[in-house]
DNA sequence: TACATCTTACTACATTTGTAGAAATTGTCA
DNA sequence: TGACAATTTCTACAAATGTAGTAAGATGTA
């Protein structure tokens, strides 16, 4: 499942928690996204079509929960990115990725700290 | 600097060798992508457009360079996907990427390989 | 009950993307 | 020099995407 740049943005509010009205997640849209009520409407419905959200009615109003997890959405983003730009592996993936002369130290940092995370059980086992 | 998905097939095979003839550059693409000549051109017109490529004339025919190189297109793609898909944060992606259940064996070898590779340094120096 | 609201359902429209054909131009070889 | 072949230029067109307006039905409310 593929989604749009603006299709993340109504997922993300709505994985946020669930079920929400349109109203409730218009809410959660971070600041720049100024969209109007009615294009989130016409997201929620794309998506519905796709089914990525599933709408049910409650009184006049409806409610939506993902269909689509994050973590599948989150997975076949990165897929995707990956066959695209990264020459289909991991590797060059991760090797860009400390590579990476743009990074902020903060960033640096982070991807540091859950290397070392993931790679000490190993040795400490 | 965004490219579309097919943008990206035409700057892997540029990237990988230039400056290239449409010809063969479409003589490049991966086996199932299969265009016609004038969708190869069509898309390497845009691509001067939107100044990623520059089109030299050399006789009748035109050889084509990247001027977006595959390091800032690759840094620009990765960090909307984070923005997207992963808080904007790195953290959040690199815990992803180890807690991907649906990793094959070899990617997660890769990985580990990588970041081993990365991390080493550091402890023997 | 009659209005002010909210919500939905439909329609709209510009832009970007994917894909390519047709026509014009240029180079080439017999 | 004429016929072909290769190349470029233009034009086209459907699908996807971003963004929203309008009409009509449901609801709360004085």
């Amino acid at each position: 499942m593929k989604l749009s740049q603006a299709e993340w943005q109504i997922m993300n509010a709505l994985w946020d928690e669930h079920p929400a009205t349109a109203r409730q997640i218009a809410a959660r849209l971070p600041e720049q996204v100024n969209w109007a009520y009615t294009t989130i409407k016409t997201m929620l419905t794309r998506l519905v079509e796709k089914q990525a959200v599933r709408e049910r009615k409650q009184g006049n109003a409806s409610l939506y929960d993902p269909i689509l997890s994050r973590r599948q959405a989150r997975s076949s983003a990165l897929k995707s990115l990956v066959n695209q730009a990264f020459d289909g592996a991991f590797g060059p993936l991760m090797h860009f990725l400390f590579e990476q002369q743009d990074l902020t130290a903060k960033e640096r940092t982070q991807i540091i700290q859950i290397l070392q995370e993931h790679n000490n059980p190993k040795r400490n086992r």
